[in-house]
DNA sequence: TATGAATGAGGATTCATTCAT
DNA sequence: CATGAATGAATCCTCATTCAT
């Protein structure tokens, strides 16, 4: 947790150093990246760096945290607060649109949430053990989906629950590859929420005598 | 490429450097990884390291090229090779559960391989630009799936290739995060495998009218 | 070129460094030279050099800039400013005596200067290829003193320029050897110019019938 | 001293051993030198170069004595042998030239030696205190000289014959740098030699008179 | 609180020389 | 004698963090 020297800090220069954490985050792994650099870059002296943070790994979890919050801000609230008014697959849908304009807008951010889910260790010192995942709300929203009658109550909640999770950073994927895809962004998601809905089999063959 | 002095060690001290710099890479990202490390783990003394290898990054790339040959040897290549004879589902069965397994087997190997995924950098140095990507090959085998009927005709293969390769990946991960899931293999793939071929709707309810 | 953080140094500080490296460089060619040494000798941490240089080459340029200077503030700037006032053997005389003066007084400078010469890739990393040789000064000179009458007209000019610049290598020499030569300075110029002017031929005899 | 181990080694493969080190220390400074690349460069074994040589500089001096042998080979033997038979000009033209065909046919033989001359400390662990100068050899040749009548009597023979050793360096530098100077090799020699006999001054002026 | 210099613990790499066979 | 692997000291350089002002 930063200092509170760090939140007394007039708000345009604490968000010079939020960006260069950001900028160089980005580009390094938390190891890679330098701590003379993102002063350097926010234009603090490095003694500073340390009147605000503990160390370059406190800073990082404030980043990370900003970058949940960030990404919360993304998803559409008020919908959520009424889920029980929508429908499995529309919830889906925009949870997934929310999540890919978030990569679009804001690659830096989906760049550094990336790199930490490749550090195990890091990972856990960041998110603890209450690692508030993606997994406990899908597994939420697919108990609402069966109970629902909307899902194959045959599925494995905590199966699906993790194949959506990942589709999810399937998605974030083709953005920070830039372009793999020459689909415009609802296309691809409705193309990915079909399959989901109905897989790929060739349906229209085995329904042939229905 | 290691030195000729490498492959002129004996058997037992060769596999010893090279557990010690999977046990190394596996724990730490290239960047991360300590040649001192690597050395003491195998017993020899720094200088014999570079009497052997180039650089750091000479090594790792052998451990690569090992880690990919292991994984090649986990697949059925007799059934590769007769692809024509066999369903799209029976053999996206058989690449699943032979990487399910590597991924059991072979933990360490799978954390670098992953770990070498997320350094693009890295990753162009050490496969160039012929990266002979596993979407490549779900591409053809969807094709085929589609030729033979198999599957939706209508679906987009360069999506679903994708798709397909990110779940092969989360299978890794389930092994990798130890025991999240309490199905036996076969079991997963099974379900992961229906989930592919027909979707998550409740088709009963949608074909009650059937 | 030096960082700020070396010219911000106090005084006494900045030349303790300076003092350390004309030490280490004088008694060691560029690629000897250790900056351990270096650090050690000016009393600083290994890390301060590198706050202070880029690297040893930086310290070194800037070194030779120094010796550059200094050498240069051993010339006598009025007399060559006013070139066209003074004889051909007047002005050399003058400026070989001043370089006799430079390397009796900075003998290390001359030891780092001169072992520079011997190092052609190092050279030219230093002066880069606008090298304003002692060579082009003297042919200039000439020019003047053959346009002056001073000269025989015949003499070829690139070729004894060249050798004027060994002779002023020489003279430092034999500083450098320290004493080997038991005249005081003036007088071993006034030889050498003698010589220069006039050869060493026995023009007693020769011209015993004029 | 090389051991007894290098001299009964077969003519051919000695020479190879020979030639790869003056191929090393023709390239790069006494420290820079590696004995890996000169042993390698010979064909032979990292232990076999110890079984010749004591060390680096074992070898280092036996080459330097080569060339010191190589470069006598150069001199007209028979002219040296009966010197009292030849004017003082005769004898120095014949020592230049040779000195310049040394330099242009051993050209990495040439450079070895210029190297040493600046490496104070190695120059006199290689020769000693017994440095057998070429300025000797030049102060018996100036002294036949002046006893002949060639020379001016008032000349101070030890300042002379340190010129006349620069100006033999300066010839070979000419060579070294590689055609910087458009004449052919006896012009320069013969034009030098005049400079040498009769100075510079602008004679026909001074002498106009007469 | 701001500054920026000082520190020193690493870490990669090189290479002369020794050693075991 | 030949071989070539083994060794480890030396060296440059990086960078997080501390310190003094």
């Amino acid at each position: 947790m930063p200092k509170d020297t760090f939140f007394n800090l007039p708000d345009e220069k604490r968000q010079r150093v939020i960006d260069a954490a950001i900028d160089e985050f980005a580009e390094r792994s938390f190891h890679e990246a330098r701590v003379t650099a993102i002063a350097e870059g926010a234009g603090i002296a490095m003694g500073s760096f340390y009147q605000y943070f503990e160390d370059k790994k406190d800073l990082f979890k404030y980043i990370i945290e900003l970058i949940v919050k960030e990404k919360l801000a993304y998803i559409n609230q008020d919908m959520m607060a009424n889920m029980q008014n929508y429908g499995f697959f529309q919830l889906l849908r925009e949870i997934y649109s929310r999540g890919l304009r978030f990569a679009k807008e804001r690659p830096r951010l989906l760049a550094i949430g990336l790199s930490l889910t490749n550090n195990e260790a890091l990972y856990h010192e960041v998110y603890g053990d209450h690692v508030q995942t993606s997994d406990d709300f899908f597994r939420k929203l697919l108990a609402k989906g069966i109970a629902d009658g909307d899902l194959d109550p045959t599925i494995d909640p905590i199966l699906v629950a993790r194949l959506l999770t990942m589709l999810n950073y399937a998605l974030a994927d083709f953005v920070y590859e830039d372009g793999k895809l020459d689909l415009d962004d609802m296309e691809i998601i409705d193309k990915m929420l079909n399959l989901i809905e109905n897989g790929i089999k060739n349906r229209a063959a085995a329904l042939g005598g229905c």
